[in-house]
DNA sequence: CTGAAAGCGCTAACAC
DNA sequence: GTGTTAGCGCTTTCAG
């Protein structure tokens, strides 16, 4: 079905093979008046270049792979826009995997890719316990959002630092009892609670309460949380939550709001993931900047470095170097930042991340 | 750095070239005993199939790709996800490119893949009004969720059986009065109201008030209309709320419960457009199937039917083909169906779409 | 700028 | 079953 090749265009067009060649790869080797007849031509015959034989014939694709693990999941969206937005502004096109929560099919995946003859490619590995990096790498290959000590190149978030910015946050908003709400049954969860708890552990007239409950971390455990914590007594009812999630931080703020409370008035709320997919609740809440946004950005521009450098250093081997994407705060209504009608300058801040896109993540 | 290619596999397996290339495409021609040595020594290699190469000699990719207009809205996340089932219920992988809102992007993308000499595509276009399929085609394309003349492959949700499907629905559950919020910003919007519109004509007796209100159709439009429509005096206080988006519902639902009113005793609340990500609320969102999933599910069937009959007839030109989706009712707690502790029949139905995954989703 | 020619790594068809 | 060989469509090089 792919009739026209590029033989047909330089006939059609009255040059030779090689100068339609050269005018796709090496425009400035063309005499613009050529260059404008053959466009026309392959325009007019609909001419697609057949990327395979580019690729054997030894050129560069330009292009690039994501494979990610699962699709219904913020950071994992997160990485992919990022990306995809930092990989457009070098010039080169992404396509993407998705491993649906299979680790044999985000290896295969991986494989495909690199026997595609992509430049490069970002894996964020589906999770588990015993992941480790391939062995056999035909082109660059970057590992996201994995901890792993073995040889390999990987951007990742810095879970603890997360947790502890929004610790610090409501320390200097007056915390007096903060209930951390969330399920702590992956790694990074973990990393999360433990920032929290080191910057309170310079802060022993705060009440700490950690509610290590719920089924799945999802909104509704947020919100029965949220009714219940607003129930008690008020001699023992929390100052502020922090959800481990943002989406659980958001479904606390909706069961507080239903059981009467006022936020930020009689209660503080934040999340700790920077989630955009949590924040189009009623009240706009505190949190990180979205880390998966940065890790896809910082993923991207690690793997071109390497892609510049692989030629000049053959043979680097068992080399090992992490990125660690730094959070910064989002402080919003939740813990009292001035509410709508302008955004905060933090917010700016993170609008100036190239088409970082705020809203619309529903 | 593709360093090891097939013949380095023969000649360490001691086999011919030949040999290694059947026993990778057509296993059924080697003995068993030289499959297994040669699969070892793939192994100690670390052989990648040159795909660009595989593809260039003429075999199929089994490969199939997507072209998505953004990662940021559940249609678009429902699409992947059931493409991706349905392929891999046939044994093809799936590639994606996403064309962050951009209509070139999707265009190049779409060209890209084709060039790539994967065995089919699915796009589903960035919206605009005047979008046109491409005239050209390597390799058979089914567009999505698009509204066109023509001709082409097309596969789109019945936005219209939505609206009524769930006016139906609240019809029978003795609605007096039903606001309709949501602005009617995209064609899609408009189809559900007129769904709907199309129901209550029947029935004079139901006051329908429709509040094409809000910037973005965001959860927090639906959190301010849902306070502010059970704020109002009792008599003129609508006893059913339909969001056009699951999303507004899910909002109104928070904002009502917020406002002192219990759902669904005092009020209930329909979404309809069957978007699990505004599924996690405190109330289970009564709305309609996920059209999105079938939407991919289909897509793909139809791709491979195309796939597989266009040898047969060459040209078959300018056919025109549109399969549309129909939606089924989920009946949920936000209209007084069993509260939790067991699915409803109709949600073991959705289920039974193979891997459908109707949690989780944040 | 042209025209000719040498592969890229693989598949499939052919004799053995 | 094995070994050999002719391309697949393109990029690049090289002489004109």
């Amino acid at each position: 079905m792919a009739r026209v090749r590029i033989g047909d265009v330089a006939r059609e067009a009255g040059v030779s093979l090689g100068t339609v060649s050269n005018a796709l790869n090496h425009p400035e080797k063309v005499r613009p008046e050529t260059r404008r007849v053959i466009n026309e031509t392959i325009e007019r015959l609909g001419y697609l270049p057949n990327q395979s034989a580019r690729m054997l014939a030894g050129g560069q694709s330009n292009v690039l792979g994501l494979v990610l693990p699962r699709l219904n999941h913020g950071s994992s969206l997160q990485i992919a826009n990022g990306a995809l937005t930092e990989a457009r502004r070098h010039g080169y096109n992404l396509i993407m995997a998705n491993a649906n929560d299979d680790g044999a099919l985000s290896e295969r995946s991986a494989r495909y890719l690199m026997g595609m003859q992509v430049d490069g490619i970002l894996v964020q590995p589906v999770q588990s316990l015993e992941w480790e990096p391939a062995a056999m790498h035909a082109v660059p290959v970057i590992y996201l959002d994995v901890r792993s000590g073995s040889p390999g190149y990987y951007v990742s978030a810095d879970n603890m630092g997360q947790g502890a910015l929004i610790a610090r946050h409501l320390v200097t908003h007056g915390a007096t009892h903060i209930a951390v709400i969330g399920r702590t049954s992956s790694q990074q969860m973990k990393l999360r609670l433990t920032g929290i708890q080191d910057v309170l552990s310079a802060h022993p007239d705060i009440v700490l309460e950690v509610l290590d409950a719920g089924e799945w971390n999802v909104s509704g455990d947020g919100y029965s949380l949220g009714v219940s914590l607003m129930q008690r007594a008020s001699h023992e009812r929390p100052d502020v939550i922090i959800g481990l999630t943002d989406v659980l931080a958001a479904g606390a703020i909706a069961g507080a709001l239903s059981a009467g409370a006022h936020v930020p008035d009689d209660l503080l709320v934040a999340g700790c993931d920077g989630n955009p997919l949590a924040w189009s609740g009623p009240v706009a809440l505190t949190t990180c900047s979205p880390a998966g946004y940065e890790i896809g950005r910082k993923g991207i521009q690690l793997l071109l470095e390497r892609i510049a450098t692989q030629d000049a250093l053959p043979h680097e081997a068992h080399e090992r170097r992490e990125e660690v994407v730094r959070p910064f705060l989002l402080p919003r209504a939740s813990t009292g930042a001035a509410p709508t009608g302008g955004l905060t300058t933090v917010e700016n801040r993170a609008l100036s991340i190239p088409e970082f896109n705020m809203g619309a993540y529903l």
